[in-house]
DNA sequence: TATCGGATTGACT
DNA sequence: GTCAATCCGATAG
């Protein structure tokens, strides 16, 4: 077994579309009082710069919400949505440049991982993927929520971080348009949802998922 | 201050 | 397939 380490910083350096895809087969690693959890990144969502209308920042929007998404990469965006489900984001790019990406989906690494995800759902029903496979599933299941909000997430011993591991280029990866920003006008057309095909966490299979080429 | 609606989910027809 | 839960951010006044 291989000793876990941080993510390189150069990935986080990039913008949301070009760290979206890489981000899918790292580890995320939530440390909790009941214990460590680790799970692999298996669905991701680009939300980068100013002129994207699916974004929160779109237009520079710069509010108290959208503050942490013009830092540099590296930190956590975590709000509230439908007023009972956290998302968490993964702030990349440069700082003044608004560039996130959403974790949609994970799955446990271990048995013991996926008990611990368990323990902190409320009530679950139906197939084992239903513990993760969706961005507010994943943040009750590891516990997260906005006191989380610009966590930094490559801090050795973090109670959130980020961990290599499977290298992006040697995954099954494909893109398609992200779920429910019909707001966003063209830009919800744009192809700038990943996961790894096949996976059973990804939330939603699109019908024509395009192959994504490094 | 008032209003609108959401990067979702689970329960139900 | 439909729909409500439930809070707060963004915007209008």
């Amino acid at each position: 077994m291989r000793e876990p380490k941080l993510i390189s910083p150069s990935l986080l350096a990039r913008t949301a579309l070009a760290a979206a895809p890489l981000l899918l087969g790292q580890t995320l690693v939530r440390v909790t009082e009941e214990g460590e959890i680790r799970c692999r990144i298996v669905e991701t969502e680009s939300y980068g710069g100013a002129e994207d209308r699916g974004s929160h920042a779109f237009g520079n929007r710069r509010t108290n919400r959208t503050e942490v998404m013009f830092a540099a990469g590296g930190i956590a965006y975590v709000y509230l949505i439908y007023g009972m489900y956290s998302c968490l984001n993964v702030v990349v790019g440069e700082m003044d440049d608004p560039q996130a990406v959403l974790i949609r989906a994970v799955e446990p690494l271990s048995e013991s991982d996926q008990e611990l995800m368990l323990r902190h759902r409320g009530r679950f029903s139906g197939k084992a993927a239903n513990l993760s496979n969706g961005p507010g599933k994943l943040c009750r299941a590891l516990r997260i929520d906005r006191s989380l909000n610009g966590y930094p997430l490559v801090r050795a011993g973090g109670v959130l971080r980020l961990e290599s591991g499977d290298a992006a280029d040697e995954l099954p990866i494909v893109q398609c348009p992200r779920i429910n920003i019909d707001y966003a006008g063209e830009y919800a057309l744009k192809p700038w949802r990943f996961y790894i095909d096949g996976n059973p966490y990804v939330s939603v299979k699109d019908k024509h998922p395009m192959p994504w080429r490094g």
